[in-house]
DNA sequence: CTTGCGACCGTACCATAGTACGGATGTTAT
DNA sequence: ATAACATCCGTACTATGGTACGGTCGCAAG
């Protein structure tokens, strides 16, 4: 089998070692069963640091992540909360959803001004498009 | 004519007197002009704050949102630059939509799983799901 | 068998993004 | 005019998410 050690999982996933040890302190990652003295990982940890960095990005913070990955980790009894905390999720993810495409819409908008007349381009405030909770009008 | 205080600023943008002087420091805001010794703002000013709050929840870092809402301040001598960033910011935000929507579909497959069979959901592992980059192919 | 690389541990330090504090001064209502 | 409240400023503190450090210990190759 393989035999994966703290720094060939940090590799694997694009982190550091103590990145590793520090998602373990916070509870994202279990605590490995140990090798001797040393930890050993399998492919599945791996996967999961690499969804955390990318919910990440996606503005979740690590606790948020951390609700995301019991989702699926809690035992049967627990069905309706998880079913309810998963729609709630998905409410937060259309939302994300929803603003990032009006910043995309704005963003456009300011690409083809600056293709067309430069003087459109001075008319136009990236600020107002996105204001009022990112409701572009303009 | 409207005589915006920093407090009134603040309220309005739904942030604290704090974070608004902080953001001056970051010349994320402008320096207001004084009206006395006190700073007085705009409408303007809110919607700023506003969009700063909505790009921070979609991942986006105050030295990120600070180039973002540079894009429409630069002179038209710069035209071309700022098309290519607003080109370059397009796609990060392409990007995270595609994620979102991998990570919707994931928790979507979890929600039905909860509805139906409770052998399913036992099945299902959403760190599985989103693995590999987040290309769900389970 | 020893030397050197990697893993082990706790602790300390770092950047980002605020938040709070405290003393001075300005403004407004009674 | 004086109390009450808001603003001014710099500085200090906080939480989050790591990153680095320094010393010890295990393992494997020369």
């Amino acid at each position: 089998m393989e035999k994966i050690t703290i720094g060939k999982l940090a590799e694997m996933a694009g982190v550091g070692v103590e990145t590793v040890r520090f998602y373990q302190r916070k509870e994202l990652l279990r605590e490995p069963k140990l090798t001797g003295a040393f930890r050993t990982y399998g492919e599945e940890d791996a996967q999961r640091i690499v969804f955390i960095k990318k919910a990440q990005e996606l503005g979740f913070t690590l606790s948020e992540v951390k609700e995301l990955l019991e989702l699926n980790t809690k035992p049967r009894v627990t069905c309706g909360i998880v079913k309810s905390k998963t729609v709630a999720k998905l409410k937060e993810i259309d939302k994300k959803i929803a603003d990032l495409n009006k910043m995309k819409f704005s963003l456009e908008k300011l690409a083809s001004a600056c293709d067309a007349s430069q003087d459109q381009i001075r008319q136009f405030k990236v600020q107002e498009c996105f204001a009022a909770g990112l409701d572009c009008k303009c």
